[in-house]
DNA sequence: GTGATTCTGAGAACGATTCTCATTTTCCGG
DNA sequence: CCGGAAAATGAGAATCGTTCTCAGAATCAC
C-alpha cells in the first residue's frame, strides 16, 4: 500500500467503496469470503466457498456466504451462473469481458470462450424479430479433449454435472 | 382410427409404444396429462399443467404430473428447459427440430428461433478447442417488440421471469 | 467509549422436486 | 369375467438449494 497513484482499483477497494456508498459495514466474514472467492479459480458453488472459508473460520454460516455473494454480484465483482446442476455458481467478473461456456459432460470441466461472430449473429437475430437485446447466455456441452481420449477406450459416465 | 397405413405415429401412439417397451401401463391420469400438454402451446411448467389437468380431474396429484412429464421427456415427446425462474418448463419435442429461445424480460414471452449460421460457428468453436459437441443451449434476453413500445412511454418492470 | 445501525449464526421457512408407502388400477392369463 | 402380479396413484414426508427471522454480536461515526 505504499506505492503511488494510478493503479487500477483492487477488488477489496471496489467492495469497500461499494459498501461505503450503501452504508454497509466491513466485517471479518466478508473479507474471508471475498478472499476465498478470489483465490479459487473457476466456477464455485456456495458449498465450495463455504468449505474454503471454514478452513479459515469454522463458524462462518452458509447464510453469510449467500448474503456476501449476493453483495459481490451486485457490486460487479462476481457473476452468478446457472448450469444445469441445480446450484448457482459464481465466477469472477471484475474487469472481465462477457464470455460463454463450454462444458464437459463427463469430467465437469468448464471452459470459457468468446466469439464476436456469434455475438453479432445473435444481435442480428434479435433485431430481425423486433427484440432489443439486453443479454444472452450460451452453453456448449460436449466431451473435452481428454475425456474423448478416455471415452474411446472405456466408455462410461464417471460424472454427471 | 379407421384410415389406413402410413400416417406418421401420433404422440399417443408413440407413448403407448414406449410404455409397451418398458412394461408400463396406460392410465387415465397419463392420458389426461398428455392431452393437457399437447393442448397447451409453448413452454409450460408443472404448475401450469397441473391446473390444466385438474380442470378435468381435480384429484390428480402433482407427483403424477412430475412423473408423467419425466416419462414424456424420456420418450422424446417433451423437452425440458430451464430458464432462470426456478421451475422446469416443458415444450413439445416430437418431430420438432432443435431451436433456441428469445425471451422478453418484461412480459415473459418466449419465442423460438433457429439459425444455422450460429450453429455452425458453435460447432467450429467447440472443434477448435478439442471438444466433441453434443448439445448446446442459447437464450437471448431482451425486450420484445410490444414491450419496447410500452417501455418508451412508461418505464418500469411489470414482470420478472 | 457509546449508541445507532448493520451483521451474523442458527435454525425455521420456502419452493420445486422426489420419495415413500398404503391403496387402487391395469392387464395378462385362464 | 375373474384373480393376481405388477405398476401407478395420491398424500404427505423428505430433500435440496436458498432465503428469512430474530436475538445477540460487531462495526463505525461521533
Amino acid at each position: 500500500m505504499t506505492r503511488a497513484s494510478a493503479q487500477p482499483e483492487t477488488p477489496g477497494q471496489l467492495l469497500t467503496r461499494y459498501m461505503g456508498l450503501k452504508g454497509l459495514k466491513t466485517t471479518r466474514q466478508r473479507n474471508l469470503i471475498l478472499d476465498a472467492f478470489l483465490e479459487v479459480e473457476g466456477h464455485v458453488s456456495v458449498d465450495d466457498l463455504l468449505a474454503e472459508v471454514r478452513a479459515a473460520d469454522p463458524h462462518v454460516s452458509a447464510a453469510t456466504v449467500y448474503r456476501t455473494m449476493k453483495l459481490l454480484t451486485e457490486c460487479g465483482l462476481a457473476r452468478a451462473q446457472q448450469f444445469g446442476d441445480g446450484q448457482t455458481r459464481f465466477e469472477r467478473a471484475a474487469g472481465r469481458d462477457h464470455h460463454d461456456h463450454l462444458l464437459c459432460t463427463r469430467c465437469g470441466a468448464i471452459e470459457e470462450f468468446e466469439d464476436p461472430r456469434i455475438e453479432a449473429l445473435q444481435a442480428e437475430v434479435a433485431r430481425a424479430r423486433g427484440y432489443e437485446l439486453s443479454s444472452h447466455r450460451m452453453d456448449l456441452y460436449g466431451l473435452c479433449r481428454s475425456c474423448r481420449r478416455v471415452e474411446r477406450k472405456a466408455p462410461g459416465a464417471p460424472r454427471s454435472l
